[in-house]
DNA sequence: ATTTTTATGTACCGATCGGTATATATTGAA
DNA sequence: TTCAATATATACCGATCGGTACATAAAAAT
């Protein structure tokens, strides 16, 4: 055990609170009064432990993934004996569950933070880790859908990335309906219509 | 004529120059120096001409909204003797047009904005006005398909509202991976699957 | 018991934030 | 030519921004 006074809060409870002050406000709507004001510390604790506000974002947004994202992905795989067609469906349902939760901010931080790149006062290397993200879940839907093509679980006329687009665009799209507002049941009957029209048989 | 100095800078020219750069950096990463920077004028001319930040932001909205949404919306429209999914097509590659555009900034200001919505930073008559402008495109939408409907040209099994509401998500979606980075073609690409899964016959 | 290490609380840093007071320049109207 | 009206430029306002110096408190190691 190293040296030292304990640290008098719970770091991953901290994280995890914010995590959501930046979903509901963003990067640049995030100001470091009001991490420490939700965290209950102030700034130097803050800083110590987290580093700066670039890195505390970044360590929230892997936080997010980890928490929220990559569970809700989960769906998509598992059961494996479960047709692709409902995996999707139970996965596009979890999303709606995600955004439209009322126990966190409306809308996926990855998506408004999406948005918020490429400003001026995004760092780069913020904007280039969304952008790697974005391009791993792309690669995991198309190697999924490859999968399953090679399977002859699904039709082949449609290319694997462009499905995988084309569900990332309608999911992003629901999250980006979520934050104005929109209701769960909208979400989901958009859903229905995404499903009913995709090329898998 | 009224008396009085004669303004020294074009107004709408400036407008279209603030449009761009809430466009680029958002309504939270935007400073007025950003904007008497960008617009060549210093901070009480634009308070003169436009009014604090919150108002000259919602004026830039509606500058967008006429300059760029209505006329791509018109494509799905006109001309009337041009099949639906003709129409759609059109009207999807304008939005792909737009959010891919070499001489403004990646990604929809409406979507971004809808995105830095409801936050504490932003004032509440702005997320009010996003959601009316979101509100008010999905009835457009749902209008039109109900009208096909009854005109017997699309199919009857899906609502016009879930229609709608599926259309929007695709193109939204398709602006925040616009804003992502992804390619011109990637996007295209979503839109033909889209418009394959279409229940339009 | 002393030293070393880490966390906390306060108080502060220069820079920038949104917004304005004031003085001056320029215009049309009288 | 004077006056009223509007625009410009500079300089400033209090508040907040992200970030840190510094002194103190608490813990483990010696």
């Amino acid at each position: 055990m190293s040296a030292g006074r304990k640290r008098a809060f719970d770091k991953s409870a901290a994280l995890d609170k914010a995590m959501h002050v930046f979903w509901e406000n963003g990067y640049s709507g995030t100001s470091i009064s009001d991490l420490t004001e939700a965290l209950g510390i102030n700034k130097p604790s803050l800083y110590a432990a987290f580093g700066n506000k670039e890195q505390l974002f970044t360590t929230a947004l892997e936080h997010y993934k980890s928490r929220y994202g990559e569970p809700v992905l989960e769906k998509l795989t598992k059961p494996a004996d479960v047709p692709l067609v409902d995996r999707i469906r139970t996965y596009a349902q979890g999303i709606v569950d995600l955004v439209c939760g009322k126990s966190y901010p409306r809308g996926c931080l990855f998506v408004k933070s999406s948005c918020e790149s490429g400003s001026t006062g995004i760092p780069d290397d913020i904007t280039s880790l969304l952008q790697n993200m974005g391009s791993a879940t792309q690669l995991t839907l198309s190697r999924l859908f490859e999968l399953e093509q090679q399977q002859g679980r699904i039709s082949s006329q449609t290319k694997p990335e462009e499905l995988a687009s084309y569900l990332l665009s309608v999911l992003y799209g629901i999250s980006v309906l979520a934050r104005q507002g929109r209701p769960r049941e909208e979400l989901n009957g958009i859903i229905e219509v995404a499903i009913k029209g995709l090329p898998l048989v």
